[in-house]
DNA sequence: CTTATTCCTACTATACCACAAGGTTAGTAG
DNA sequence: CTACTAACCTTGTGGTATAGTAGGAATAAG
């Protein structure tokens, strides 16, 4: 289990882009020396954000990609959602809260799935693109609270 | 980014020993059978976890599997960090808390990876093996909280 | 001694990851 | 109008991980 490049790279051209959101259309040349990240692998995934509005993207000479929102607008959960395809899916087509399936002990452990999937979603939509660039999650600690239903 | 079937398998395993532990030792062909997994898959995911001494094993005829300690010693983060291989692990060898690495962005988004690891590890260390099988998941809401250093 | 089971090594097919190559289209500066 | 630049598109590729399979050796019970 984990995040793989795709997204963390995803994630690092939103925050580039919104750290120079001033200076008009930004060429991948520029993201990719600036990230250190291969030129080619990133049109692949700046593509996925385009094609998702995301991003909007000007071509021929000083084009180049800008955000289409204001990054206070965008949640990191949707990034890394769009790109990664889907956090912490458990995969179990077969079991779902209204259809159980045939095995008992499966869906024993079918809430665990189910709430680590909230958890991480939760969390991760409830960082914006603004709280990463302006360094807002380091004087915050964060805790987990369990509540009787 | 999600969990694989030798995680999951690893806790069902676990979920079934737990189940029938008043049965003494129980063999890989009764769990796989009633788990409906592959018994040669099954002996690869219980070999780790006996060699990790979360099971005991007992060669020969009616020998089999049983759990080396009270269901309720198990937090499933253990289960599943040992056979997931870590959490959440975001990868990022040049980037640690303290030696930060040559690009300021991609040290932005540390602190999410951070924390998100942290809240991941902190909610399945938060379960037991015992919490699974008496279904103690279902009646209890959980919320995160941010709280100012 | 037979049978049932764990235990061990090796193999395989498929898919995904992390790119790279090469060309096409579209917009702009000069 | 032309040259250049940069987005955009299709395809390929080496590596690694997943999700198993196959076959056999060691061990314990009856």
């Amino acid at each position: 289990m984990m995040i793989s490049t795709k997204g963390r790279y995803a994630l690092r051209i939103m925050v580039d882009l919104a750290q120079h959101k001033e200076e008009g259309f930004i060429s991948l040349k520029i993201i990719s020396e600036r990230q250190e990240i291969s030129l080619k692998y990133l049109e692949a995934i700046i593509g996925i954000l385009n094609r998702a509005n995301f991003v909007k993207s000007m071509r021929g000479k000083s084009g180049g990609y800008k955000l289409q929102r204001e990054s206070k607008e965008y949640n990191i959960g949707s990034i890394l959602r769009l790109t990664e395809g889907g956090l912490v899916p458990v995969n179990c087509s077969n079991c779902t809260p209204e259809h159980s399936c045939a095995r008992g002990d499966e869906c024993l452990s079918y809430p665990l799935w189910e709430n680590l999937d909230r958890l991480v979603n939760d969390y991760l939509d409830s960082v914006s693109l603004e709280d990463i660039v302006e360094g807002r999650l380091v004087d915050k600690d964060i805790v987990i609270k369990f509540v009787d239903r």
